[in-house]
DNA sequence: AGGCGCTCGTGAACGCGTGCACAAATCGTG
DNA sequence: CACGATTTGTGCACGCGTTCACGAGCGCCT
């Protein structure tokens, strides 16, 4: 088990590793506005940590535009998002974005980019594999919807649990992978197996067409380049409070640190 | 709802926002081993990046020895924690980490060493507050006991909630918040309720003593500067893989892109 | 004992990300 | 039409994080 493919050990912790798939031709070291990209209206190459963020800005908007608010200056914006003003404002800036200088932000027209750009016009259909304990909290999780997202088939390898309804839709045998994420264009996954199959399911997905995995299951997985993997380690999580908490405590215990 | 506090706006993406407490009186702009810190055997100030993979070298570090290694060397812990090797040692040199040249690292060795500065030794108690969905299916996840964590009590508003039993804990009401994360000297905390809720917890929850928050719900909390907010954002993990997915179709749709 | 191969520890360089501070642009008003 | 208030867009500098590359130490073998 836990066995390690040749291919490449993505899942780092923030980016989703996508190494340069040939392009990055332009070799200026400029950081402003970088002009390479699709010639006219497309995305002009987003720093990751600006891609990290747009979907907080989002949220934040959505908010926003619920209690009527119809501009937003980048000041607003940025408490809501609990990002610095100055980042906010240059992050937009890639989106050649439309600010008003004296205004603010159009609100509805932020949304409609940040949700081009980050290509959520149609609704991506997500495959989720591994329905138990887990795996049901999120199928019946109905705050997808809004985000973008619908979970469009489950996946599950327990012959007792195929043919249960979660949430509307019938769980399924992985043996009908392919053909699903065919039908119903899946490009997104979601695993939530027990660590010692997760690799092997990555490895089907990713057989099916798959290029996006998100993985909840504590292991590293190897996909192929062009397969993006971003993970959620709750146990990491807590583990990192952990850390804080323990140098909090040893902290206090000393009584003056200032000479 | 979903009112800011003045406090602070906590919950970056990643590093959990503390800012400097009153020291960092070294100037010193150097970047090897820090002297900061407690005279003798305490961690000596680790950066934020080095803390977020210790936790998945200590995963790695445990599944190699139920596999019997008791040696491993930095390339190959690297590759199963999925990170460069150069960068594994530069880690592992922040706590005075004990390799053998030429040989490779104990690995029982390191295991206890990254336990000790995560603060793993004692189980720490966690709480829950949420028991719904996504509540419950954290409450019987098993496997936190072997990560370092127990979950020491489950809080949920709803009467009908309350007096549940779950995993062998039985739900308890919110307003007995106080009085049970005293006697069970809980510092860390997981929000698991809708967001409109999550502010008031974590208020809650920082008034009983709480320092650290896990936070699932996709709002922003304010926190005081003492206490650490983590968050973790499903939506949001896949609008940033719905992104480069966006991207991926929009550059394959371009024929030939290298002149 | 001496040499040889292996692996750790780390100095140094590079690139990305962040935040300050200010110029440019827009609106409202008299 | 001119001016001031306001807010965006961004040049620039700084610091953190990553990576390469190599010296330093350790064990083994002869
Ligand atoms: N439950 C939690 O709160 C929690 C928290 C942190 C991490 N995790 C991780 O999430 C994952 C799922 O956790 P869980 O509690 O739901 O586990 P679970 O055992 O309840 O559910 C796992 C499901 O995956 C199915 N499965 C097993 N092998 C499969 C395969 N090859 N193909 C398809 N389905 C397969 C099983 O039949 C089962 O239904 C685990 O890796 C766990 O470590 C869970
Ligand atoms: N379920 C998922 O898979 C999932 C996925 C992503 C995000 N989330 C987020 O996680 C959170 C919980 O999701 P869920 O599906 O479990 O929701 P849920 O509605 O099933 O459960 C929320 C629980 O919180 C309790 N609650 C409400 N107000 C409270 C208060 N003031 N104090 C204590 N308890 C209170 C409710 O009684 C309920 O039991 C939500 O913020 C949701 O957006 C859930």
């Amino acid at each position: 088990m836990s066995q390690q493919r040749s291919e490449r050990p993505a899942g780092s912790d923030s980016r989703p590793a996508r190494s340069a798939a040939g392009l990055s031709a332009d070799g200026s070291p400029g950081h402003g506005l970088p002009e390479r990209g699709a010639p006219a209206s497309e995305l002009p190459d987003l720093p990751e940590a600006t891609v990290a963020r747009l979907p907080e800005y989002l949220r934040a908007l959505h908010v926003l535009a619920d209690g009527g608010g119809d501009v937003v200056s980048s000041e607003e914006l940025a408490q809501a998002a609990g990002v610095n003003s100055a980042k906010l404002r240059k992050d937009l800036s890639y989106l050649r974005s439309n600010g008003t200088r004296g205004v603010g932000y159009d609100v509805g027209q932020l949304i409609d980019k940040i949700e081009h750009v980050l290509g959520l016009n149609q609704h991506r259909a997500v495959a989720l594999v591994g329905v138990g304990n887990l795996g049901q909290a999120l199928a019946g999780y109905g705050g997808f919807g809004s985000r973008g997202f619908h979970i469009a088939a489950l996946f599950d390898a327990d012959p007792t649990r195929v043919g249960d309804r979660i949430a509307g839709l019938s769980v399924r045998h992985i043996d009908e992978l392919a053909e699903v994420v065919a039908t119903e264009h899946i490009a997104i996954a979601v695993i939530a197996t027990p660590a010692h199959a997760a690799q092997a399911v990555a490895d089907a997905l990713v057989d099916c067409g798959v290029t996006s995995i998100l993985n909840f299951a504590p292991c590293v997985l190897s996909v192929p380049e062009n397969v993006d993997v971003r993970k959620v380690d709750l146990a990491i999580e807590l583990q990192i409070l952990s850390f804080h908490e323990h140098r909090k405590s040893t902290l206090t215990a000393l009584p003056e640190a200032i000479s």
